[in-house]
DNA sequence: ATGCCGTATTGACATTTGTCGATGTATCGA
DNA sequence: TCGATACATCGACAAATGTCAATACGGCAT
């Protein structure tokens, strides 16, 4: 049999343009999805706080005072974000580190440009 | 008095980037407005729908059919469009025709840009 | 082994969102 | 003037979403 499909769970949209050509039902779901996870303040911010950090990573402590918001909350949004692809978690002792996938962001805006 | 505020209602984002820099809670709710919109495949398909119809225009009869949903619905979603600056409306005679805002998601990409 | 600390998960809740049918409003043609 | 057409608004409803407190899980230090 063939490698097993990875599932990879995260789309970060990639490439197929909103402009220039009626999208299907399927590809607009697939770009919607990413502009969804984007589509929330609270999401928005910890991205950016994320992106500000030292190191470019932050782990939930570091998130949760600056955004207002319960530990199982911010828990639970960066779990919105890594589901949709745009950020990438990495367990490091009793820590859980995040960063902004590479590049994610990008393919995102190009959904938007021609 | 002075002139009233526009009061503009459409936002479109315009131009705080997501990274580099920590957003304020009023700079990520603005970002995450102009996202909210875009986060529903239904107007997705109905932004790409009118930006691939002649003339770069639609009304909502030329939108209904395509995405399968009725009238007031679609009509609602492009309201929401129109109030997040990415999408305006003109009436002409009994119909109203939409079209994507020149350059709103060309904004809307540069706010996930570095 | 025990206890602490950082996270994830669960359960609950109020709010928001997407959808429709019914109705209102404005415009055009006969 | 009347009816038909295109669209918006209203009221209702189910589903999804954001949030928290409580709890469970896993790694680390003692």
């Amino acid at each position: 049999m063939t490698i097993a499909a990875p599932t990879p769970t995260t789309d970060a949209t990639c490439c197929t343009p909103v402009m220039g050509g009626a999208l299907s039902a399927d590809e607009a779901e697939r770009i919607a999805r990413t502009f969804k996870a984007l589509g929330d303040a609270t999401r928005i911010r910890l991205l950016s706080l994320i992106a500000a950090s030292a190191g470019g990573e932050a782990c939930i402590c570091d998130l949760t005072e600056p955004v207002g918001l319960s530990q199982p909350t911010v828990s639970h949004h960066m779990k919105q974000l890594v589901d949709a692809g745009l950020a990438e978690r990495e367990q490091r002792g009793r820590w859980a580190y995040f960063r902004v996938v590479d590049g994610a962001l990008d393919r995102a805006a190009q959904a938007l440009r021609p």
